[in-house]
DNA sequence: CTAACTTTTCTTACATGTACAAAAACTCTC
DNA sequence: GAGAGTTTTTGTACATGTAAGAAAAGTTAG
């Protein structure tokens, strides 16, 4: 039953010598999805590029979630930089998730490994401490600033989630259209505020209000301190 | 009334007459997936459940995906009534996001599709409605508005998404496991708040702040109005 | 009735993730 | 060196979603 091979082997190596590594199989996986997208990521797409087979796969990596994942922290680490914080704790809140959201969003593949409990990543973590500490420095208890951080991530999450399956349907002209139809059979005296901005809603979903959000529920985590 | 192609059709039926229709798909995948889990729910197996073959099923329904947006439309249209909303605008909005949210927390089978650009269900509209509507008249502009439902809702589905899928990994004992150590072996010094909180984050992060944070995020949406 | 046309259903086939078990390639003990 | 033990790789097999096209079951035109 699945022991997973630790990285550090105490005695010298024992058993068949491996012919592939983790990380030969994350530098390829990341190359395959570079060059063609994360569609063009399968077991058998990897494990030929490699030069080896699909299940020799499977000793190194859980499952394919566990590579996306692992896929995930190795983007983090090589394009998270750490940025400049501001002394005021609130503005350091805000400027933290946003290094977050940017890095994510800028990777859209990521929508299935996103909605991991935590980011977990040792690059991550970083923001993380920086936007609890902050919470704790506005004032919030430990467990308070814990909770907003959560709060935080709930949103961040969800906006690349939402936004970036919209984009991917959006492309699928069918979707779009039944949203559309949607909007134009509302019925004014039920909804009449959905049908007011009716016809403006395409456009201002479209917007980027990120930053908004996020600064409304920071001033809402820390009302009155 | 007419756009789908669906319902009444001006003239006698022509070609092939139907042995299945949408309805029996929906409501026998209802079951499938009440019985048995959405695990259960596969296109072959609905297809004997019905009597018939899968390939017959794409021709009322364009793919997997679609037909659980359309058993989500139908758990809604079941399941959501409509709460008693409080006088107060700022409070229907708090009501009105919670109904929604604890109606799809129920049912943590929908992770898949929550992730729809926004709820479009007819039954679902209607809470909308009254969250951009309480938003109008707390002082927001009709545009803020719907930026400010956009942000609950990045929050709501946000949450449930996350929330679903740790739990679903918690029944796996590693990967807990591995987020135990990362916390264990946290860096006091460079990582002070989160090695300061490592030993509560479990149960910290089980507990239920939706409402906590939902609060948050109006009032912050409302501040100054 | 026959032929053309339309709509739905069925057959076949493929790509994918991955379970399971056997084989292979080592090291260690004797 | 022979066998035992350990780890990695491979081969085979299955369930799944679904694309493509043939077949079926009607309606309508001639």
């Amino acid at each position: 039953m699945g022991g997973m091979p630790q990285p550090s082997a105490p005695r010298k190596t024992q058993g068949r010598p491996p012919r592939i590594s983790r990380e030969e199989i994350i530098e390829t996986a990341r190359r395959i999805v570079d060059e063609g997208g994360v569609d063009r990521l399968t077991m058998r797409r990897l494990a030929t590029e490699i030069g080896s087979t699909p299940m020799a796969l499977y000793h190194h990596v859980r499952d394919k979630e566990e590579l996306l994942v692992l896929l995930l922290d190795d983007y983090a680490a090589r394009t998270l930089r750490r940025p400049e914080l501001p002394a005021h704790p609130r503005e350091r809140v805000v400027v933290a998730a946003t290094a977050v959201h940017e890095a994510l969003a800028a990777c859209p593949w990521i929508v299935e490994v996103l909605t991991a409990d935590d980011l977990m990543s040792t690059t991550a973590l970083w923001f993380v401490e920086q936007i609890v500490d902050g919470l704790v420095e506005c004032g919030l208890s430990p467990d308070l600033a814990v909770h907003g951080y959560r709060a935080i991530w709930y949103y961040t999450a969800g906006e690349i989630v939402v936004r970036t399956t919209a984009a991917r349907r959006r492309a699928d002209d069918d979707r779009a259209t039944y949203r559309e139809q949607v909007f134009a059979d509302l019925d004014p005296s039920e909804l009449p505020r959905l049908a007011q901005v009716a016809d403006h809603w395409a456009p201002l979903t479209a917007e980027d209000t990120y930053l908004d959000g996020l600064r409304a529920l920071v001033n809402g985590l820390l009302a009155g301190r």
